[in-house]
DNA sequence: TTAATATTCTACTAGTTTGGTAGAATTAGT
DNA sequence: ACTAATTCTACCAAACTAGTAGAATATTAA
């Protein structure tokens, strides 16, 4: 499951992206029904990553930084969730032996996890911010 | 990612399914290299789930209560992760509305993480305890 | 019948993560 | 200068994770 972070943090960036203009924080805060204190800390982070950019001040607000159709749902989960793989020595970005595990070539569970985590890698990739938002 | 709980759970089943009898816990312990105590209350769970049956005294242990074909780690999933989608409203068996969702009906992320899910759980639900084995 | 060895059960715990909040500092438009 | 926005650092309660402790119970074998 995602965090509520990391749902916030869609949520967020569609709305930035249905209203494809400056938008501040309390405006996504009443629409997405995020606690904006909250969610100011989470468009610090999209800040951070380079998915937004913010102009400050009285008239201020955040902005995409990137076109929406380039934003894909396993990159923010990467950000906001960690590895897409069940387990870590199934990862491809966030690969890390197992502690546990008598031989990390043979290793049955690896192989198989690693199957789940294309799938579902494939599923993420396709879904972008801007196929989530509403166009009128 | 898997909890440690449900990947140990995972190796407990692979290693009663490749032994095929009457294990002792601290055989399954020693060779999954999982703590004893932990693992105890690993398989009392599975034991309540139906998914090993248990024999007690001096010469107890564990076994498979069901075909290692039978068990998949869609359900293994769900047993100790909880739900398969990444949100709630898109889950399948754990079902519930989400508090800040303007529309279910039309809530574009709801569509799309149910597409995640199938894929996702297609996926696991391949896997059984009896394709992870290994036999000889 | 008693020692040994196994499962069973309940409770506890340290550490980490999650989902926030508080408050002050900074920036920019009017 | 005033107002309203972002920025930054720190904090916090609750939940979850990954176990551990210890006693009770069941069974076998001597």
């Amino acid at each position: 499951m995602l965090t509520q972070k990391g749902k916030y943090a869609i949520k967020a960036l569609v709305y930035l992206a249905e209203r494809g203009s400056l938008v501040k924080t309390q405006d996504i805060a009443d629409y997405a029904r995020i606690p904006k204190k909250f969610l100011e800390t989470i468009l610090l982070e999209l800040k951070r990553h380079g998915l937004v950019s913010s102009v400050q001040g009285a008239t201020g607000g955040y902005i995409l930084a990137k076109s929406p159709g380039e934003i894909n749902l396993a990159e923010m989960y990467r950000l906001f969730e960690g590895p897409i793989a069940l387990i870590s020595c199934a990862a491809e970005k966030f690969y890390a032996p197992c502690v546990d595990c008598h031989d990390v070539n043979t290793c049955t569970l690896r192989i198989a996890m690693r199957q789940v985590r294309d799938q579902t890698y494939e599923a993420l990739e396709a879904i972008t911010i801007n196929s989530l938002a509403r166009k009128e």
